[in-house]
This record gives C-alpha cells, structure tokens and sequence, in this order.
DNA sequence: TAATTACCCTATCTATTTAGTAGGATAAAC
DNA sequence: GTTTATCCTACTAAATAGATAGGGTAATTA
C-alpha cells in the first residue's frame, strides 16, 4: 500500500508544479486545495526540501516553490525519498539493499527472482516520468 | 513491503510444486527445509488450503498437496490471496477497488494515474508467471 | 478400539509503523 | 517590533505484522 505521506507528497508536487508561476506557495493553501491534515503536510513539504526537491520562504508572502523543473524531476526520484524503496524485498532493491536473513541462496530463491522481475517492471513505470507528466 | 506471510507462502507453495511425487507433505518439514515458523507457517497454509491451492491429509501420512498443476496457478491468483490487492492504492485496483474520501475526481487525480500505471506493470508481470516459473 | 500422528482453530501478545497532533522556536517582511 | 509562515521536537492513538500458545479434531495403524 502507498502510504499517506507519498500520496500527499505527490500531490503537494503536482500543486506545486502546476502553477503559472513558481513562486511560494503556503502550507495551508496546498492543504486546502488537496484535502491534506496541514500539519502532516507540513512534514512531509519538510523532508521533501531536506531532500533537494523543495526550497521555501520565511516570513510574509513565504511558502514553498519547486527548484527544478518538473520535467527534470523523475518519478524514481521522489518515490524512493517519500516511500522508501522501491522494491518489494529487500534482498532485490537497488538502493536500500539487504541480505535476507532467511534465504540460504538469492539465486535460487523463488520469491527473489518473481520479485526481481516486478520490481524492474515498476522502475521502467516510474523512469520514464517525470512530475510534469503528473499534471492533468 | 512485501508480507512474511506471502514470502512464506510462496516459498511452500514452489516447495510443493517441486516435489517428485504430488504426495502429502508436513508442516514441519515445509518449515524446516524453509526456515519458516512452524506456527506461522500452519496458518498460512490453512489459508491457502481454503482459498482453493492446496489440499490436506490429517493423521500418519498426511500434509498438505497442491491440487491444480502448478503451470495453472497464475501469480495474479497467489499474490491476491497472500498479499491482497496488487494496486498501490485502492482506487486503481481491479479486484479491491474502494473509492478514495480525500478525493474529488479520480480522473484527474496525479496520483490515480500514475498507480494505475504501476499497477498494469505489476500485474503483467504476475499474469505472466506461474507457481512453475519460480521453480529453480 | 486405543494410541499416535498431524492438521484445525481460536485467542492472545508484542513490536513496529502510520497518521496525525501540540506547541513553541526561528526567521523574514512590513 | 509585530505579524506571518516556516522550522523543529515530542507525543499519541490506532492499526498491522508476526508470531506464540494450547488445545480440538480427524485419520491412520496396530
């Protein structure tokens, strides 16, 4: 299951991206506009600037304001930052890797391989866009 | 992240789809040759015996059996069962759908259509393989 | 038919994660 | 120096995962 968090990460994104203008946008106008708990979002915009997506503004007229363009912003990116990896298993994730404590041997492990293959299915999804083709 | 208990249950279902003879075989050894919990494993199995997989044998001489050959048995069958619904998000999936309450419109909705796409990856995937596909 | 074997079933428990809340500190604008 | 809006830490309720315990039931075999 997609967590809230990435959900509404995606969403605050896609608000964001969709402006005429990239100037700062307040917390509880993208709360507002999403249906989004405006604390909680508030997180999440936080970690989402700690990460090099977001940069934001202090004070009157302040809010937050994408850095990149949208069409710079891949899908792979912002998943793996919000959600964690992309993998199901861990024994099969390209950055979070880990050994199964488990599992004597990946390369004969049933679920290894079955996983490997929709974990490569949902990478090829989530290259090819970028935030820009989130807009509607 | 993918459940122990579908790891666990894939792990004994391509087991059994990798025996000799289509014979009961215990719990106890499926966990052993595993390295799954016994007690978990009992359950697991209990489910897939009443979801229509697997077959049972009590008393000496007993286990558990499939019952289909395993080039019948489709992922998409198996993961719906042990893992639940394939979509990231119910609003995208096919088998559990549930409509989202933060949501206005699911057709313009960035992140309904971009689940939907992950979605469609995953389950080529899984309809492309059988419980005899993962067998090393 | 009595003992053994092995599945069947319910209940309970603990740790972790998720989602959200509270409250104030800090910095920018006017 | 007051208002505005982000920044940051800590806390909490609820749900879920992953077991574990303990006995019940049915089939086999002697």
């Amino acid at each position: 299951m997609l967590s809230k968090k990435t959900k509404y990460g995606l969403k605050a994104l896609t608000y964001l991206a969709s402006q005429q203008e990239n100037t700062p946008v307040q917390i509880s106008g993208i709360a507002q506009h999403e249906n989004i708990s405006q604390k909680f979002l508030e997180s999440i915009l936080l970690s989402l600037r700690k990460t090099g997506f977001l940069g934001s503004k202090k004070g009157k007229g302040g809010g937050y304001y994408l850095i990149k363009d949208p069409k710079e912003i891949l899908m792979t990116d912002v998943m793996r930052v919000l959600e964690g990896p992309i993998a199901m298993v861990p024994c099969v994730s390209l950055n979070f890797y880990e050994k199964c404590d488990d599992c004597p041997d990946e390369a004969t492990c049933s679920v290894h391989r079955l996983m490997l293959e929709v974990r490569d299915s949902a990478l090829e999804v989530y290259r090819s866009r970028t935030l820009a083709d989130l807009i509607s």
